[in-house]
DNA sequence: CCCTTGTGCAGGAACGTTCCTTCACGAATA
DNA sequence: TATTCGTGAAGGAACGTTCCTGCACAAGGG
């Protein structure tokens, strides 16, 4: 059988016929609107009730303009379908996009990241919040062009064509800067081979971090060692601290910009015959809070996804109801020092 | 500003107009419909693109008469406004939701679960996935009542008014069979002593869970020793698992019903002074991958959140695509054994 | 008694599409 | 030449609301 087969839904004209009214009438006494007299609006709601009328909802929507639904879509990995929550970062976007939303009366979709060309364009959005967005990428560009308004970053609002630029709001972070702060930090605590491991994403975050630590290498003369997973997953993380730790002359630093479990980290260091913070300091790039209740604590570098997420909406909704608010807003990482990463007694204090 | 000041999007009429056609003419050239000669089809193509024309995504959605939008709604914590992915579990589901509805051409839209009354039913759906309702939830009842078909649990489907329980489809969950199942693993490997830590929830995976332990230490006349949180979060369930293991006679084996990092655990309890499995028995029940990572790997019992939610979604959009299909689908946990809870050598195989 | 004012409600346009029906016209056929 | 047929395109209803406009009627004031 097929949809149409079913019995159709109760609409307001037949409200109005069964309460022997017109549909302003119905219309009227169910929205508390109008000049009608209790007796009226009671009367009207009990059939309404008793015919089991529900409004229709999109057909609300069309006439009232605008949707109250914000769309969410994270770019990182456009050519997978969809990855959004295997990370505690994204996972922690999506929490707080929801919630941030949700104070505002406005509902949220988690948008496809691939398929039909403008596919994305058949959903009812109000506005749209895109996380990492590729170079030049195509989301943007239609829901801009569409007059829907975005939060992206600098970069992309800037690769759009002007007369669609001005709906477009921007949350941007300076990546570069906090991983000169996190390796400056090591430094300072007297580590002298800091390795780092990173992703092999088309994300600017990667993109920045690596070029970061390229450059901060480069400026004092040090031999950057990095590992570069080849995919996503907890194995290949693992397997590239194992590998970074094993070299000639191991390094004395570790400094992780994936997503990974800081206690599993531990555990995996220790077990390579390490200690933290005695052998290896220890810096992760993390938003699981298991950091901070290991013995010792560890050090995290945190991109505020909370934060993130709630100036996103407030920049998107200021648009949307007319308020003038502000252009964009530029985050700071949030750098939280703990043992793991602190000066170790038997080194000394600083190198010098 | 308000809205209403922009200039207003450019419509299939104003298409028309420029292009010296009607609008019919209009939507068959977009669309690829009609009889149309090419010569027509591009000019058409030519002025909507040069006036940057873009269709209104409601307005399809009316004439459709459907809008390819899932509604997610997480119902554990009803009066907080939205925890969803703060578990692994949680964003599991989203996750899989996603995936899942992407592939048949849906989008999904995480739904409130609490706010003024009803207000999710202004949200354009076509359907709506409910996890862990409430008692009586209203959110299935209104859904239903509207005639949005819904997948929930039996027990909530057994709730609602006959009439409208037929757009209903259900996924179970046999959360007591998969409890008895870990203690009786736990007890074959030489237990004695199990405890459990337990949330405080209304979600009926915790009520059905700590009933079935309490039943299972009846009928062995073992005292039950569970730990049930005051609230979520690490440093409860840390604190939790310090006190069963400080108390006289402390127990040999520890399940966890809670969302936990299985690392963080192990290095908890080995902080306490006890080895696992020599000392203690370990089961976690959790969606965290770290738990075959860890020295022992742990062994751990999974709710299949990615299982559960693509089979939501199959029987949600074989109801509304008109497929008869199942009414619902029964699902097993997994338990996978693993070193934290295998027989320890020196224990011996098997008690008596 | 006529004009105003207010109340209670109906009619119908509008939101922006899609698609069914109709129509005009030129070419082919009888 | 009259009839069919196919092509190209226009007109307008429909989707289900909301809300603006306006009508009928009763009450009140001059």
């Amino acid at each position: 059988m097929s949809q149409s087969d079913r019995t159709p839904r109760v609409r307001l004209v037949d409200v109005a016929r069964a309460a022997g009214v017109s549909k302003t009438t119905v219309s009227d006494a169910l929205n508390g609107a109008g000049r009608l007299p209790a007796a009226t609006r009671e009367h009207v709601q009990k059939v309404a009730r008793a015919l089991g009328y529900r409004p229709n909802a999109t057909a609300r929507l069309l006439r009232a303009g605008h949707t109250r639904l914000l769309g969410l879509a994270a770019r990182e990995y456009v050519e997978t379908p969809w990855v959004y929550a295997d990370l505690a970062y994204f996972s922690q976007i999506v929490t707080a996009t929801t919630q941030a939303a949700l104070a505002h009366g406005y509902g949220v979709v988690l948008l496809p990241t691939y398929g039909p060309d403008d596919c994305w364009l058949d959903i009812p959005l109000d506005g749209v919040f895109v996380i990492d967005p590729v170079e030049g990428d195509p989301m943007v560009r239609d829901f801009l062009a569409a007059g829907v308004p975005v939060v992206a970053d600098r970069r992309a609002l800037a690769e759009v064509p002007v007369e669609t630029r001005e709906a477009g709001r921007w949350v941007d972070f300076d990546y570069g800067a906090a991983v000169r702060q996190v390796l400056d930090h090591l430094e300072a605590a007297g580590a002298e081979r800091i390795a780092v491991v990173a992703g092999a994403t088309t994300a600017c975050f990667h993109q920045q971090s690596v070029r970061a630590y390229h450059e901060w290498c480069a400026e004092r003369g040090r031999e950057p060692r990095i590992a570069c997973l080849p995919a996503p997953g907890v194995e290949h993380t693992l397997q590239a601290v194992t590998e970074l730790l094993a070299a000639p002359a191991p390094p004395d630093a570790l400094f992780t910009l994936v997503e990974l479990s800081p206690p599993l980290l531990l555990d995996t260091i220790r077990r390579l015959g390490r200690s933290v913070p005695g052998d290896l300091l220890l810096v992760c790039t993390t938003e699981d809070s298991a950091a901070c209740y290991t013995d010792p604590p560890i050090s995290t570098l945190s991109f505020l996804p909370g934060e993130t997420a709630q100036a996103a909406v407030d920049l998107l909704v200021d648009r949307l109801e007319g308020r003038e608010g502000d252009p964009g807003h530029l985050f700071s990482a949030d750098f939280r020092v703990r043992a793991s990463s602190a000066v170790p007694e038997r080194r000394g204090a600083r190198r010098g």
